[in-house]
DNA sequence: GTCTATATCGCGATAGAC
DNA sequence: GTCTATCGCGATATAGAC
């Protein structure tokens, strides 16, 4: 029923007058209303999974019609294919936002904190792994193939470096450790950790990426 | 289409005649029916999910009607939680088959090889964890939180023990150590890692089983 | 208990006016 | 592009004969 823009518009700011100033006004507040979709839809897949999502819900929650919503996308399927194009963009963003110089491993450990942390807040969207239209969608998708694999190389390059430097372990197949990591974003394991009510959300950061790298074996 | 009966039928073999015979001959084929019909629901939970599954298919695979399932189980929640059930008696009947004398550590790795092959012969059933009928249906089936917390508490038994003899980190807290056990039931590494055909079945489980205990740091 | 046939309904998607 | 109103379909669940 709440309609969040963001970022917050600044209506003709620094704009000439004329047709091109509108039409940029237009554009911009297309792009903001897409935009307070596509976190709706974020926030509903985080909260209930694509499933029990429904689309009176995302319509009902950016505050317009149903019918609005199939202006802008033409299945519910693109809906979530847009959610995780942005989630694929932010996590770009994050890795780029790291610093180049850091070690591999701890760059890897970061990129698992962020993810966990979305999870913990509500932003991680969950997808089911079995939904054939769904997985149609999201493969036709080149925005979204494209931003995954270029994470994925540039996650590649770290565990091929952490490999090297010893801090990785060898024996175990980089596509493993890519997929191993993959997983902490769906790890059932946090909202468990966080319903026995035993942990902070910081310790269950810590504890899950404690038993993701060094396992459960006593060292 | 196909009627599945387990263990087969042996037909008044040695029976007494008269009314108890019958009777236990009546039972027999309730059991074995409701049995066929259980294993039809975890194969297909296994298979397309909760969500994707329908009633008309399990009924269809069955090879009865529709109106013939629900005068077994009142709804499909209570489809899903038999196969539940079915599935953690299976637990508890394996976990009991496991030598006595065996190291806790050893014990805890045959669980979790045991579930990755369970999911990887496609006899895992998927539940989502979001769904709240279905929750509330597994929290009232008594059967199902029994089993589940008598496994549990064998489970936690050796979690305690292999911390004792140093086998298992003491710096982590037992439940999240059952937790992370209980995870490799879902793992999606599992069906990424055998989509992308590089590794056998068996390497799929020693791999996994090795990540889990043993982390992705270099030891 | 099993069947055929049907009730009921939630949800994705659309028609058509404005 | 947005709205109200509705369609169409599939799915759970049930009625009633046998």
């Amino acid at each position: 029923m709440s309609i969040t823009i963001s970022p917050p518009l600044k209506i003709k700011a620094a704009e000439p007058a004329g047709r091109p100033a509108k039409v940029s006004f237009k554009a911009q507040m297309l792009a903001a209303r897409e935009d307070a979709i596509v976190q709706a839809v974020n926030r509903l897949l985080a909260e209930k999974g694509f499933d029990l999502m429904t689309v009176d819900e995302v319509a009902a929650d950016v505050g317009i019609a149903k019918a609005s919503l199939y202006k802008h996308f033409p299945s519910k399927e693109d809906l979530a294919a847009a959610a995780m194009v942005r989630v694929v963009a932010l996590a770009q963003a994050f890795l780029t936002s790291l610093p180049v110089d850091a070690q591999p491993l701890q760059q890897l450990k970061s990129l698992v904190r962020w993810m966990l942390e979305l999870q913990l807040a509500g932003e991680m969207p969950s997808l089911p792994h079995q939904n054939s239209s769904l997985r149609t969608t999201l493969m036709n998708n080149k925005a979204y193939l494209d931003g995954l694999m270029r994470i994925s190389d540039q996650i590649g390059d770290w565990i091929e470096r952490a490999q090297k430097d010893g801090s990785l372990s060898v024996s175990i197949p980089p596509l493993l450790v890519l997929y191993t990591l993959y997983s902490r974003a769906c790890d059932p394991v946090v909202e468990f950790l966080r319903a026995s009510g035993l942990h902070s959300d910081d310790e269950i950061v810590e504890l899950v990426i404690g038993t993701c790298f060094d396992g459960l074996h006593a060292r």
